[in-house]
RNA sequence: UGGGGUAUAGCCAAGUGGUAAGGCACCGGUUUUUGGUAUCGGCAUUCCCAGGUUCGAAUCCUGGUACCCCAG
């Protein structure tokens, strides 16, 4: 397929974001089509079916700009792909992030096939990240707006991938992009920022899981090994979680709130912890299953960086050394709140994304002490 | 069934004659392309029940009821 010049395919999702990317490259004179893609099928319907109203806006945005919209339904690789290793994560007493492996298996991979097939020489998204050259190689680069930047999720699509799209709102900060929708009367312009897993949308967590994993109630124990309520299944809790836990006040104990700090698999048990700055809540280091390394490979197999947790988190200071299994271990200069096996660790050179891994394992010097 | 104690929201709990603190839980909003966190707001016309005293009672009095402790 001989890909045709300037020609760009956009996935539009409906939102603000992608509507004012492409008609950023529009104005950039890039011949311009969107795709609007369809990844999760409902089975229940009724109650969430936000996917019609963003297909109608996503429509009446490309109209309004006068670009053809394409649509496709990839939820068979979705489910396969995402869904199937989402559940069997949760199943082993992790929490994964569906919208990590979505980006590497989906957007950047089953979309620009399908776009290239299309003729397409490039994709745009309206994730806020930059693509850039740095130190003579195609760069994963931070989004201009700290407050919104989106590179944590985008940090395991490998270089040649990102080298191939186009991140027209990594350049502005959120606000202006509102403004530019609301300029060129777009019908996004206002609308909310989606959130909840990408194409499945805001579900009530533990009623969704529920669909797809069997419950086994069991107890909620203090560390000390005091019953203190019951839980409804280990996989509808996470480490750092509050909400939830059901435990109301408990006499001769202060009056403060509950956070869960572990899953005890074996004994069917979840152990919470009171107070938000518990030691047990703290991770000094961890170590992460093989990497992505946007690059393809290590920048180096030892020094120091910093790292991000979880999405939306201030970098923080660490070393790391990278592991024979091609995983790595990170010693952070200070501990880290709730950091959770299955969660994703992504490292940074400044404003480049490097890479990231899925969190194996976490230790923490009050566990080590003890 | 002798003595003592306690009964306030789903839970913990302040309040001892002047018109029901606070926390946890829960619910709702905001923040957020995972989960979670955070943040804002809501949440007892009523104090175990029935009488009584008082201008006024969760608070005092009387009688019940329930639970707890000690003694049997």
């Amino acid at each position: 397929m001989t890909a045709t010049p300037g020609k760009v395919i956009v996935g539009m999702s409906g939102g603000v974001d992608s509507s004012v990317s492409a008609l950023l490259l529009l104005e950039q004179g890039y011949q311009v089509e969107g795709l609007f893609m369809k990844n999760w099928d409902e089975d229940d319907g009724t109650e969430y079916c936000t996917a019609k109203e963003d297909l109608a806006d996503a429509e009446a945005v490309c109209e309004k700009l006068g670009i053809r919209l394409h649509t496709a339904n990839f939820a068979a690789e979705y489910w396969d792909n995402v869904f199937e290793h989402f559940l069997a994560e949760y199943q082993a007493g992790r929490t994964p992030n569906p919208d990590i492996l979505c980006n590497r298996e989906i957007k950047f991979k089953v979309f620009l096939e399908y776009a290239e097939m299309l003729g397409a020489e490039k994709i745009a998204t309206g994730h806020y990240v930059r693509a850039g050259i740095r130190h003579g190689r195609p760069r994963l680069l931070k989004g201009l707006d700290a407050n919104k930047d989106q590179s944590y999720f985008l940090h395991a699509v490998p270089e040649a991938a990102i080298a191939r799209t186009l991140f027209p709102v990594g350049e502005l900060e959120k606000p202006e992009v509102r403004a530019i929708a609301e300029r060129h009367d777009l019908v996004t312009a206002r609308k909310k920022d989606s959130t909840g897993i990408c194409f499945i949308g805001e579900r009530r967590f533990r009623d969704f899981l529920q669909q797809y994993l069997p419950a086994q109630p069991g107890v909620i124990e203090t560390p000390e090994g005091e019953v203190i309520g019951e839980h409804m299944g280990l996989m509808y809790y996470t480490l750092g979680q509050r909400q939830g836990l059901g435990i109301g006040g408990l006499a001769h104990h202060p009056e403060a709130p509950w956070y869960v700090a572990a899953k005890d698999l074996a004994r069917n048990v979840l152990v919470a912890v009171q107070g938000k700055h518990h030691p047990l809540l703290y991770t000094d280091s961890l170590a992460t299953e093989a990497m992505d390394w946007v690059a393809g490979e290590a920048p180096m197999s030892e020094g120091r960086l910093t790292a991000k947790t979880r999405y939306r988190q201030a970098d923080v200071p660490c070393a790391f050394r990278t592991l024979e299994d091609g995983g790595v271990e990170v010693l952070f200069d200070d501990p880290q709140r709730a950091v959770t096996p299955g969660q994703s660790l992504v490292l940074y050179d400044g404003e480049i994304c490097l890479g990231g891994g899925v969190i194996r394992e976490t230790w923490n010097a009050a566990e080590v002490a003890a």
